[in-house]
DNA sequence: ATCATTAGTATATTTTAGTAAACTATAGTA
DNA sequence: TACTATAGTTTACTAAAATATACTAATGAT
């Protein structure tokens, strides 16, 4: 039994899983993984979304120290976003994501255009 | 670009973020990595969940071909749910979220009562 | 003077997902 | 006769999440 932010688990992984309850939360992590990027950045690959979504997605993976935030005193503001150590840690996740959808696309999707 | 039942995706990680875009998915194959389940059983497992999500999101795990549903001729209604082999194979992803989840655990949480 | 830019916030509206509760069929049991 | 069990479905409702749109501050460019 884990604690947790006044939550309780049965099994660790549940807090992946809480943490993860949408789309938008893991593919942020993912895009992150090569680097660091600006909200604009982000927000374009990440269309549709809207910057009301975008931001609070981003608030909540600081709050889980997932990601790191850091402003530059600068006009027009610019906002880097960039993995913590723990946000780093979740690679091995995100490598077997890749993996697994590229079997999975292989063989129920088509591929054109590749490069 | 990779073509899906109508969707065109820029990368195949795409994929897996629409698939499970929310925490009930995953968890159902994590629940059905040790063996098959009977409805019931996993509903149990799931609390609180109602009985049209279950229903709902099993239906699309089926359409997705990540799990077996297996009708048996008895009264009262025996259904067991089981990962296909796609299903199978989400286990390396289902492994690193298990070990991402004890390490963040252990940083951020407190474990009570563990065996 | 006005436009463009960035990283958001504010407000109101719509969409979606999930809930609760009741119901189905079938057979066995009290 | 009524109750139990399972694996759902159906209906109506609600709460949460996402959307569209407009707005802000500060500066440089046209």
């Amino acid at each position: 039994m884990i604690k947790l932010n006044g939550n309780t688990y049965q099994f660790s992984a549940e807090i992946f899983f809480e943490m993860f309850d949408d789309r938008l939360k893991l593919m942020i992590i993912w895009y992150l993984s090569n680097g660091s990027m600006r909200f604009k950045e982000l927000s374009n690959y990440l269309q549709p979304i809207t910057n009301k979504t975008l931001s609070s997605k981003l608030k909540q993976l600081e709050e889980l120290h997932l990601i790191k935030r850091e402003v530059f005193a600068e006009v027009p503001p610019r906002v880097e976003y960039t993995l913590s150590a723990h946000g780093q840690q979740l690679k091995p996740v995100i490598d077997e994501v890749v993996a697994w959808s590229q079997h999975y696309a292989k063989t129920f999707g088509q591929t054109i255009n590749e490069e």
